[in-house]
Order: C-alpha cells, then structure tokens, then sequence
DNA sequence: CAGTGGTCTAGACCACCAT
DNA sequence: TGGTGGTCTAGACCACTGT
C-alpha cells in the first residue's frame, strides 16, 4: 500500500474504493465491509480510511448510514433528482489541479416572465434575483451558467447586490436562527 | 466547553471560530493562533480541532496555509472572481436541515446559439450541452439553474445522456489522467 | 444483544515557511 | 532553526441499527 509519499494515505484508499466503484467492483447501492475489517485490509488506521471514506461522500461516491455501513450511492438511474451536479463538476476541476473562477454578466432582481414564473410556481411579475455567469476554468470559458432565485426566498441577496458584501456572510445570516437551532449535519434517509 | 450531548465536539468549535469571525473579532484576513494553542484554549484535541477548522474551510470561512497558518478568508469585496456560488448555498440549504433536490427539465446537446458562443468564446454551431434544472428545497420549487457547457469540454456528457451512466462516473473518467497525475488538494495561492 | 458508524484523545512524525 | 500545518496511529467510548 504505502510507498515513500507519493500520496497521502488517505487519498490512496480513496482512489482504491473509488476504482472498485467505477470499475463494478463495489456495485451502486452494495454495502461496503466494516469499517475495522477495511482498516485490517488496507493496512491503514481508522482515523485515515474514515478520511478517505468521507471524501468519497464528499464526491458523491458514498453514503454512509449510521447504524448500518457505508453504501455505494445510487447512480443516475436510481435516483429521481440530482442534487450538486455543479458541485461534482467544480470538485471534479479541483482534482484536476484547474483553478476555477467566475465571471458575473447579470446580477440583478427583476420581474419573473411567464416561463419562469410557471417553472418555479410563483406568480408572473414576482421579483425575481436574476444571476448569470460565465464559469472559467484556469481563465478559459468552460461554461454558462443562469440562476433565477425568487427574492423573497432570500431577501438579502437583492439588497446587497453582490458588490458590497460577501456571498457567505449573506447566506449564513439569512439561515442564522435555522442553523443555530439544528442539531447536527448528519446523512439523508437511507434506502439501500 | 463540553456540557453532555448538545452538539458534536467540533461542530461546536467551529460555532465558535465562526462567531469570532462573524463578529469582527476575528478580521478578514487575520491569523489565527497556532492549533495546538487553540487546541490549549479550548480544552480539545487537535485532531477534533482540525476537523472543526477543516469544516469552515468547506463553508469558505477560513483558508489553510501550510507553513504560516489559518487565515480568515477574504470577504467579496477583496475578491476579483466567484468560485462556488452555488455550492455555498447548497451547503447553506443542508445546514438548515432542508434537502436540496433538483428537477431536470432539458438534458441536451444542440448547437451554441450566437449569444452563447460568444459568451463562451466558441464558434456559433459549436455542440453544447444543455441541462436546465429547477431546484428544490423539501420538494419546493426555489431557483433556476440553467447550465451551457461545451460537448468537447466533456465528451462523455453528450455520449451518456444523463440516463444511463453515473455522473460522477463520466467526470471521473473525463479527468482519469490527471487525477492520477496530481498530488494533492491544496489551498489556492495565498495573500493575506 | 452484537455489529456498525460517529466522535474523541494523546502522541508521533513529516513537510513547509520564515528567519 | 523553530514554528506551523498535514498526516497517521492505536485505542477508547458513544449512538444507532437490527435481530
């Protein structure tokens, strides 16, 4: 398993349980083998293959459930809605060693037109946060991507206009109270 | 510190650094004292610090610099470019216990249109893949999010049709090499 | 109950950065 | 050289799941 340092550990393990993934190895929804008896195989301690394992999640590759194991997540096919598409890809950009940046073109709340309105179940008219930007990846144009928000949703946004405040700062106060009350981040409801 | 159950150890650290920053006490850009100081201060382990610090890190709060030590990240008005809009409000979305989901509503490749090409700075024509999606939190329709990039970006995006194949899978392989090549996930280049 | 993931610790060593 | 983050270990205990 382990060399001199050509890697981290963890990111080894990583690339292991991610190749059994991709190659079919570990099929999508199987459970994998306990966390110990993995530690034992690959030789590493628990604290690392935990690290590994949650970076996999991170990835998308993995769910872990408490009580039970850890899952290969669903793939495509098996899952009805696609939660952080954008985020893999930026992820995916991160591994490549590719810087990626953004490029504003729009940032501004105005009316919603009829399609949008229909698309988000809101009444025609309602403002509606507009964001367009062009994502870069290293400088270069890779993709387009459009945002409609409708302002209620986050009044703040349409007030700082996202030139004088930060992004976070704005998010994390509109969610205060929420986040202040939550318990803990923990996995969504399992159906492995 | 620790009282019996409320809150994981870390979560509870990293409360408290984001309130320090948050507040003003800890500026955009300071330093933060040595981990194994604030390990000292705050009665914890380093490992359960690190994890703390690790998870501001994922919410864009603090930056890691390897020889020098944390910093707080910069706010927007000292940043030139976006990375990870979306991300930080998925992420916002998650701490508030509501699930973010999406409906895809276009999944294809057709040729760029004038505006897009430019834009993009691609030949009109130029095959582009289309995902337009409609976000949800707990099944409630909350944004637009519309995404243009170009098929020979990812070539395996227009081959799998999102019906078939795991995302995650198809970028995975797009960027096989490279993830093999690279060494490891490292801050971007600091300036504090 | 046994098995599993979730958290936490104390200590060690390595790699990087500034002086 | 000394201080800093980055990685890793071995072991412990808690919380959840299922029988």
């Amino acid at each position: 398993m382990r060399s001199d340092h050509p890697d981290p550990l963890w990111l080894q393990v990583a690339a292991l349980v991610a190749e059994d993934v991709s190659t079919g190895r570990l099929g999508a929804g199987s459970r994998l083998p306990a966390e110990r008896e993995l530690c034992l195989r690959l030789g590493v301690s628990r604290v690392t293959l935990r690290k590994a394992l949650s970076h996999l999640v991170e990835e998308g590759v993995l769910r872990p459930s408490h009580g039970r194991g850890w899952y290969v997540a669903a793939t495509s096919s098996e899952r009805k809605d696609w939660p952080n598409r954008l985020e893999s890809f930026s992820e995916t950009a991160a591994r490549m060693n590719l810087t990626p940046t953004s490029r504003v073109l729009r940032s501004s709340v105005d009316p919603a037109t009829l399609d949008e309105a229909e698309e988000l179940g809101i009444a025609p008219g309602t403002p509606l946060f507009h964001l367009d930007r062009v994502r870069l990846l290293e400088g270069i144009p890779t993709a387009i991507d459009r945002t409609r928000v409708p302002a209620h949703v986050a009044p703040a946004l349409a007030e700082t206009d996202f030139t004088t405040g930060s992004l976070y700062d704005v998010l994390a106060s509109a969610g205060a109270e929420p986040v202040r009350a939550e318990a803990t981040i923990e996995a969504q409801a399992s159906t492995p």
